[in-house]
DNA sequence: GATGATTTCTAGCAACGCTAGATACCAGAG
DNA sequence: CTCTGGTATCTAGCGTTGCTAGAAATCATC
């Protein structure tokens, strides 16, 4: 029995191993960056080895999106309530979407522009996935207008965010006017009259 | 004299036959398939030929992103042009977008998502680009509100509907709501009171 | 028809994701 | 302590990718 569990421990400390690998490597150097040969040599192990704990590159970028989601989900939630009005509070939560986003843009990569097959808008999505929607979900509740639908308007807000950071990111839209345009995005989404 | 013209002209004809032919593969494959083995062997000429036309693949790519921007800013302009009060282009325009965008996803990867060096918001983008861009500035001036930058909104409506369509295409957001979210877009972004 | 430049092709490099088959390891039985 | 059976791991290699050097073929000109 012990034997069999220690096993178990060494296998699971392994596939966290990988994931960190691949995730400091991948925010390093970007995921072109990221072989499966590079990767193996860091873990000190074959390439074969990756393969008897994921089906292939995809799964442990799939697996580095997961882990990203947590964190980004925490710091949109520490945005969400350090914020005062309703007003405050989407622009806290979209500020943070958008810094994490430039500051880990290879996390946000894994997690929503790459061809991950991860399920996404179904109940079966990973926890940390629907919570980090849930923390924007929760931002933008305050502020949808009688008649509209509040899921909705939160992808319809998540949209933005994410159009904004990724034309920006590739070299669409100006870096230096950003602050400006999700201001403009948070003002049009805001009601009129509200606090 | 004669004879370098024709040459020359020989070389254009394959030049358009190579853009052609990638384009072609790519709406209907996709980017994936469209390798230089198949491309060369789709003109009948034998790899090399392609890199005395382009730098590389990427080249190629982002001359049929130009292509198809020519196409995109037309389509757009056709529906700008056939609405009637600011709220109606606005909206024509944006469907159009969308349209496009679903309609022609290999050519929508390579104008706005894949990692092409083209220049964008410089004077030096592509004169098909910036006509793109702008038809939507057109599309978006009538409902530009006082203190507003028509610019900057207009950067923020493409991010908008740049946002809903990769997040659609990539299975984030579900299909079937495509239509009530871009509506909540324009919605939002016409000011109230505007015909 | 020979010559010299230009165009085009053949063949190959290094790197990729992934895998089959050989090898090393190790817990348990005698 | 030795042998055995099963598991874990590695070596080696397949087929593919973008791209290129050097050989071969083509063609205008003398």
């Amino acid at each position: 029995m012990t034997i069999q569990t220690r096993r178990e421990r060494e296998r699971a400390e392994r596939e966290r191993l990988i994931v960190t690998a691949a995730r400091e490597l991948a925010e390093a150097e970007g995921w072109g960056a990221v072989t499966t040969r590079r990767l193996a040599h860091r873990i000190e192990y074959s390439q074969p080895v990756l393969y008897s704990h994921f089906k292939g590159k995809g799964a442990i970028m799939a697996a580095v999106a997961v882990q990203g989601c947590a964190d980004f989900a925490a710091e949109m939630r520490a945005a969400r309530t350090g914020a005062g009005s309703a007003r405050e509070t989407l622009a806290a939560v979209g500020g943070a979407y958008t810094t994490f986003a430039r500051r880990h843009p290879a996390l946000y990569d894994a997690m929503f522009t790459l061809a991950v097959d991860l399920p996404f808008a179904t109940p079966e999505a990973p926890a940390a996935l629907r919570e980090a929607f849930g923390e924007l979900l929760q931002a933008v509740r305050p502020i949808v207008a009688e008649g509209e639908d509040t899921g909705l308007l939160t992808e319809t807000y998540w949209a933005g965010l994410h159009g904004l950071v990724t034309l920006m990111r590739s070299g669409r839209l100006p870096e230096e006017a950003h602050e400006q345009r999700l201001a403009l995005l948070i003002g049009h989404l805001v009601p009129p009259g509200t606090n």
